[in-house]
DNA sequence: GAGGATTTGTGCTTTTTTGCACAAATGTGT
DNA sequence: ACACATTTGTGCAAAAAAGCACAAATCCTC
């Protein structure tokens, strides 16, 4: 195994980032982000730990894994730390979205303003029901909506190539979720996002993360029992 | 600080199960469930890691954290290890959920199934949109649908205290997050779900989950972009 | 321009989580 | 009744993550 991975960026090796600080980087992006509207110019680790609930230690490691961005004394410009969270992340260009399963969740991520605002761009919308196939929904928050007409999971293929969509989000029951998502991944998708309730089996390459909405509740249910004396 | 704390439980004492174990205990559950829909009796630890996608041994150290539920050479009893987790978790009772914000989310979630087939039911909608106060909203899933009232945010006190409400879901604008939380907190509110992009502070004793539909994507799109040569 | 106040970056320690390997316990077949 | 095949439960090791504490670097004041 090579010991350094070439990358994108300029330098030409990536230290490897870890993975609980890859979770942690979209936080502090909108966190920088909120701080750049409000046209502040500067921020220390204490602050922007605050912001986004951890410790200013833990912070200040996560961000030396991206290199020396701050200034001892001083901390760190808002805008050039975003930017450099923004270009590590890839947010720098759009990324394009295919939405799969226009139910009610579906069509709640179609409208969801946070995905234009941050990078991602959903450019298809796909379902297997007959009686949406055809329809257009509204995507996209106010300002910029866009109408996008729902095409039949038969396509699915074809839509991915024309539209060269490279993030899937699996928002079908979880029925049709390992079929969909098969169906992904042998279109050349290798990235998806599922709301399914149920384990996605994928090959090496792909990566998939899972939002369980019952899941979370659970958990919260788990310790909210053990508040109760 | 006692060193036991007391539990619902009948041996008295609760013995510190993980946080990462009680994060995978809801996928367990799910899976058992799938399994015991389908009439089968017993499952081993292999098989019902494979469904979940965590190794065996992690399986049957986290199963072990909860008792020593299974029998050696043969398995785990489908039935009766489900009982366990939904005990354990606090799913053999009903978890009563007020949604907080009727957008896009709030009314999918308002309409998602998978709540009410596993121990939450919404009992409460509010939302401080005056042309949305008083509108009628379907809540759950095809079988057994609830009409529920918008209520106004002004009521969100009242409420929840009529409603006996324990898990407070915030689907609001990311502006107004902190402010509903900090009333919910107030009200009573020890469990939160966030889907605002915001990170809530909430005092000691209150749980927080979020759940960020944007950061998961920009984790997706940060190995994407690695994966790119 | 020297000294003091501030804040980052990081080596080291502690805690948490995961993974391995095998003994212990059960069922089966002869 | 005894050897054998199976599968759980778990002690121990490895890896990952989090936390602490402080040296290094910068700015500000006098």
């Amino acid at each position: 195994m090579p010991s350094k991975v070439s990358s994108s960026s300029k330098d030409g090796n990536s230290p490897k980032i870890s993975e609980a600080t890859v979770s942690r980087l979209p936080a502090y992006y909108r966190a920088l982000s909120q701080l750049a509207d409000a046209a502040q110019v500067r921020v220390s680790s204490e602050e922007l730990a605050a912001l986004t609930g951890v410790s200013s230690a833990m912070l200040r490691k996560d961000l030396s894994h991206l290199g020396s961005y701050g200034t001892r004394g001083v901390g760190y410009e808002v805008e050039f730390l975003r930017y450099q969270i923004s270009r590590e992340m890839g947010l720098n260009h759009d990324w394009s979205v295919v939405i799969v399963g226009v139910g009610n969740l579906g069509r709640a991520l179609a409208h969801y303003g946070g995905f234009g605002s941050r990078g991602f761009r959903v450019v298809a919308l796909v379902d297997a029901d007959q009686t949406l196939i055809g329809t257009k929904v509204k995507c996209g928050a106010e300002g910029k909506t866009v109408e996008l007409l729902v095409h039949a999971l038969s396509d699915l293929e074809d839509v991915i190539k024309e539209t060269s969509a490279r993030l899937g989000v699996v928002a079908t029951p979880a029925e049709s979720a390992q079929v969909v998502s098969d169906r992904l991944v042998k279109a050349g998708i290798r990235s998806i996002l599922n709301f399914a309730p149920v384990h996605l089996s994928v090959p090496e390459g792909v990566d998939v993360r899972k939002v369980d909405l019952a899941s979370e509740l659970q958990i919260l249910a788990f310790h909210e029992q053990r508040k109760a004396v």
